[in-house]
DNA sequence: TCAAAACAAGGTCATTTGACACGATTTTTT
DNA sequence: AAAAAATCGTGTCAAATGACCTTGTTTTGA
């Protein structure tokens, strides 16, 4: 659980031996079941939160109780509500576990601490942001543009690994389409080939 | 021109005489024409965009011809594609003004410069970066989950000084509907009220 | 100031989409 | 091992949506 996390560090930064241990010594373990929760609307988001194994899921909850999916994070990535954690606020959103999962967890002081004190994670902690807000971005476009068939030709193309791992109504849910919609796209496909 | 700029760095920021004068004397005057791009397809953006009056749109343009605006940035906000600036690679979209525009550029190697030399003015920019993360986010999920009635009446209320000046098909492009469904959408609110 | 272009608003119609309901399976949990 | 829950794929039908077209108006730019 923690190798996972070590080897991730060595894969992706240039960390030092003491540096790595120094992340290492900050962060909390926690096993997670199948459904459980990491974070409610109204909570605050206190942790950053990286996943060793299993998949992760961040949503919302609409007035009339649709589930819209924002965000899958399956091992060697990490998950947090941004807004809520960088000042403590409320959130809105939801985080779950669609598989049993190991995650660990470092408190926001804890963490603001290692910012500072290893100068390298605050570089690549940067990074992650750039990706991410490169990921919405993309994301938003295809959202706006593409047909509900682009949209899941899309997330086979981008997120094949997920494809076997989510029921059909998550990837609906995180395409922004019925579950009708996708079971037809996925129909008219096998026709095709 | 340069006192809108100004003006603006002294309502949001605490920087000094001195860092103000750093900053503005790094930047290039820029007016532009109604539909004037200053990015297209295929270019590298080159240059941190503020705008010092008029309207910009950030735009890509599909296969099909079709036009979807991710973002609008009036006067006293900021434009760039931030992947394609900050890894000087080509873009893939377009960026070009809805109304006659004052504009203050940045070159990249000039701006990085001031972020080092200018220590408040990158703890400000991150902040930037911040609230543009979560305005991606929030707009992500209004596009997943809304109506195209809700999805108007939350631009309506988000955005009501912008209303008067776009065209209706440009609302329409941003909020990922037709310009059919938006009057449509529009009419009905008359009859209600 | 005037011609050209862009725009708003609506009509028609074919298509797409979602809501609901239904078995047949598979997976999970007890 | 059995019961309960979740999932997949499908059928039907009504509603929502977009493509295309037209008219009258407003805005723009020469």
């Amino acid at each position: 659980m923690i190798a996972e996390f070590e080897n991730y560090l060595r894969r992706q930064t240039t960390l030092s031996d003491d540096d790595i241990n120094r992340v290492i010594a900050g962060a909390t373990l926690k096993k997670l079941r199948r459904n459980e929760f990491l974070l409610r609307e109204g909570d605050i988001c206190r942790h950053k939160i990286f996943i060793a194994k299993g998949l992760l899921r961040f949503f919302s909850v609409t007035a009339d109780g649709g589930e819209h999916i924002l965000q899958f994070s399956p091992e060697d990535n990490w998950m947090l509500d941004p807004e809520s954690y960088d000042q403590q606020t409320p959130t809105q959103y939801y985080i779950n576990a669609v598989e049993p999962s190991e995650v660990l967890l470092w408190a926001k002081p804890e963490f603001d601490g290692l910012l500072v004190s290893v100068p390298q994670l605050k570089l690549f902690a940067e990074q992650l942001i750039s990706r991410s807000g490169y990921n919405n971005r993309q994301r938003l476009l295809t959202a706006l543009s593409a047909t509900p068939e682009q949209k899941y030709e899309d997330f086979v193309r981008t997120s094949p690994e997920l494809l076997s791992r989510l029921p059909l109504r998550m990837i609906a849910s995180y395409l922004g389409i019925s579950l009708k919609t996708l079971n037809r796209v996925r129909h008219d496909q096998l026709l095709r080939s």
